[in-house]
DNA sequence: GAGGGACCGTCG
DNA sequence: GACGGTCCCT
């Protein structure tokens, strides 16, 4: 039943890659041995780890495939995790390269080993980090679950570890098409997605008139990991919701870009605090693109060639949830500016009423003031 | 073309 | 009252 595969957790840690918020639909499961559950298309695949070995399992759809099968479907199962986790990328080489370039990084390396960075589907990760803005883990994990639940059919079911009573039903990520239907944005407001209902639906909607039906949306999406870095993000940004940060996550995370950095309100914090960056820790200043722009740079200039596979380790290293093991924050004493309090003045809120005609002509208006900016 | 406010909902 | 941002309008 369990495969395995020989793999130090220096080279993969699957508790901090799997949870560091790349990836919102990794089950955890069990209390003791924990083990990772993800719904592909046509299958489930079960993971967990010891100090040296990776154990995979591979679970199918009623139907089960005779015995024979089986070893084919596990070969498959293995040719996707090399690729997911992109196992030909030798992580503790590049954790040496880091480390000699930067103190900060060599400060931390050895507590937060194994975290590199997955090969996700593209279409998948635009939506579900359209779902991030102004938003946490925990409620963007809640989020994509629901969207899966509701826009997908469920593949197969199984039953809980804890409770075997409870069936836990596995569902893949819905494909464009689905998510492309008018009614689409008014469910997803019911379920509590706010105003990024609307940028789902729309961005799926897009998809399909720009680049087809079938699978043409997502293959266009995967396609652009044959462009250039600049190429592939103004198509990204020419979708709805996708502003600076969220095509920069996209085209790490899933366009297999290495080198960008995407920069967010916490990415900034670090950089202040450990890169010498001007700017304050307290008062939340404003995301310009050119402050975007200079941060970007200072840290691509930092970590190098994969300096967004650096820029995961630092982060998940100061995400709270893995800060019990102790944070990067108060290790390295280097000057910072004096803090400058401007509370930040709120207005009272006007009512709002119109909301825009049609898709098409108004997109491209915008596209090209984007491009222009 | 830079700056500021609104936007959903959740949890302090 | 802040939050892994984006849009839209001054």
């Amino acid at each position: 039943m369990w495969q395995s595969l020989a793999l130090p957790q220096s080279q993969l840690c699957l508790s901090a890659v799997l949870k560091n918020g790349q990836s919102f639909r990794w089950m955890v499961v069990g209390a003791s041995s924990t083990e990772y559950h993800f719904c592909l298309r046509d299958r489930v695949v079960c993971l967990k780890q010891d100090p040296t070995t990776l154990f995979y399992r591979t679970i199918l759809p009623d139907p089960q495939p005779s015995a024979l099968h089986l070893p084919l479907r596990d070969a498959e199962t293995l040719i996707w995790l090399n690729d997911y986790f992109q196992l030909d990328v030798d992580l503790q080489k590049l954790y040496s390269q880091w480390a000699t370039r930067d103190k900060v990084f060599s400060s931390i390396e050895t507590r937060f080993a194994g975290i590199r960075m997955l090969r996700q589907d593209p279409f998948e990760n635009l939506i579900s980090f359209i779902c991030s803005s102004n938003n946490n883990i925990g409620r963007i994990t809640k989020m994509v679950q629901s969207l899966c639940r509701h826009y997908s059919p469920c593949l197969l079911s199984l039953p809980d570890p804890v409770d075997p009573l409870i069936q836990v039903q596995y569902h893949p990520f819905p494909p464009p098409s689905v998510l492309a239907a008018p009614e689409v944005e008014a469910t997803l407001r019911d379920l509590g997605f706010g105003y990024r209902a609307k940028y789902i639906q729309r961005t799926a909607k897009m998809l399909i008139d720009a680049h087809g039906s079938g699978d043409l949306a997502e293959k266009f999406l995967t396609n652009l990991r044959n462009a250039t870095t600049d190429d592939a993000r103004e198509e990204l940004l020419k979708f709805v919701g996708v502003g600076r940060k969220v095509a920069d996550c996209v085209l790490l995370m899933s366009l297999d870009k290495k080198d960008v950095v995407p920069v967010d309100t916490h990415v900034h914090q670090i950089a202040i605090k450990h890169y010498g960056l001007k700017g304050s820790l307290s008062s939340k200043t404003n995301m310009t693109p050119k402050l975007y722009e200079e941060i970007n740079a200072k840290l691509t200039a930092v970590w190098g060639d994969y300096a967004g596979w650096a820029h995961s380790v630092l982060f998940t290293s100061d995400l709270k949830a893995f800060s019990s093991q102790g944070v990067v924050a108060t290790e390295i004493a280097l000057p910072t500016p004096p803090p400058t309090p401007s509370p930040l003045k709120r207005k009272a809120r006007a009512a709002e009423v119109e909301s825009d005609a049609i898709t098409v002509l108004p997109l491209t208006e915008r596209a090209k003031r984007r491009r222009a900016a």
